[in-house]
DNA sequence: TGCGTTTTTAATGTCAGACATTTAAACGTC
DNA sequence: GACGTTTAAATGTCTGACATTAAAAACGCA
């Protein structure tokens, strides 16, 4: 852990990069308390100050959490699907509003992704997760849902869906495709006829995941994907024409 | 942006969360610039310490950037697929060497997920794509390289089946996957003969790659997941051994 | 002895003020 | 007009102090 005072970039993220790269690899394990504040810059030779932009740093990413109080301090923190979530959500919706990614391009990934999840979600699906699917499509047919509802209600079906695999990491993975989605999603102005047409797609789906038909899942994700993609034109289209 | 002194949780932290939903709503562009320092200070009625804490946590998550000098200041940064890749990478890594996730659950969702780019692939594979996977395959065939080398090429050569794809949004999500996948795999030792069977593997991947056959890529995958799911067993049969 | 209360103590959280360093704009000088 | 010099405004760092918190240790009492 050695620090460079001459170095062009701040000590505070030097102190922050040698702290990481000691989790990372392991020098640091889970639960394990860090050196004190005051320990560390003498360690270190900086301020106290400079120490603590360095862990603040590092509970941005959820790599430690802080303990007030004697005896409390800083700990190497468990990194929870939870947390990591978040974090990809955020950065997810961030890396697509700000990179003009087109409602194409972001389309594609999301569905190709789902995709992947179909053969897993048909053969290890629950009970719970049917009920899920089933009771966000009765949602979706009820007169009066806002625009933001129905939103909302897409992805919790969609989250459904992928979390129907019954793999954590692959869950994980889509948190961010699924949810960075709404955005874009919610630019779109669905109409009684638009919403009718995916409702029955959701349907079909179900019915698919309820029939442990991967194949179906997919060639249905496909339709979906397809209209979805429609809708988004169609958008564009108006957005141009004013 | 209301701040609360009496909550329970850290000013910084309460600090950062205000700007972070400003930039996310939008209410900060890209680019623009913060108040300095002193002027927020004033503005939350903390001290400067405290407001640099807060800017602190959001350099780390690349939401910021700040400038020296005159006219300096923070700046909102455009998070760029760089950053990002980087972010859910080291997030990815975590996350699985943390939560004790088996080899078996981390290999099933990167294969599914890979699985959803081979139609793409097939379709928009450029020669540039084509000959970074035969060159990888080829260093793969070197005799004397080092597990190391061998994993590093390994992904590689998957990230140029990803990155044909032709989707940048698709290749950020699966570069989390991929490439956390990484030190899992360093555990396994590769024979001569496994390495063999792989590069076999790999070779109809890039053909069916060059004839267009999203479905001959997406079946070799298949072959190659059941392969690495196969070894992964021998090495926890042999672990246990010991 | 055992249990509830109080005190001590070792941490983090916050503050105020100072100085160092960097950078670009403004200013002179030729 | 081109080129150094000054200046001003910002971040980066340091110091020392005090506030707050929470656990351990000490104490008191039945």
């Amino acid at each position: 852990m050695k620090i460079d005072p001459k170095s062009k970039t701040d000590l505070s993220a030097q102190i922050a990069k040698a702290i990481r790269d000691a989790i990372v690899s392991g020098a640091l394990i889970v639960d394990e308390r860090l050196p004190s504040e005051a320990e560390m810059s003498e360690q270190f030779e900086v301020s106290r100050a400079t120490v603590r932009e360095a862990l603040k740093r590092l509970a941005a990413q959820s790599l430690i959490r802080t303990q007030r109080g004697a005896f409390g301090g800083a700990f190497v923190n468990r990194l929870s699907f939870e947390e990591a979530y978040g974090q990809q959500i955020t950065t997810s919706t961030l890396l697509l509003s700000m990179n003009a990614v087109s409602f194409e391009t972001a389309c594609e990934a999301r569905f190709a992704l789902e995709r992947a999840c179909a053969p897993l979600a048909a053969e290890r699906r629950s009970a719970d997760h049917l009920a899920t699917m089933r009771a966000e499509i009765f949602r979706q047919t009820q007169p009066g849902l806002s625009d933001e509802g129905w939103c909302a209600s897409d992805v919790a079906f969609h989250r459904a869906l992928v979390d129907a695999a019954g793999n954590p990491v692959l869950s994980y993975q889509l948190a961010g495709a699924v949810e960075a989605m709404q955005p874009l999603m919610n630019m779109i102005t669905f109409t009684a006829r638009s919403r009718e047409r995916i409702v029955a797609l959701h349907e079909q789906i179900a019915n698919h995941c309820d029939a442990g038909d991967g194949a179906g899942i997919e060639a249905t994700l496909g339709d979906l994907a397809a209209y979805t993609r429609a809708l988004g034109q169609e958008m564009a289209a108006k957005r141009r024409a004013t």
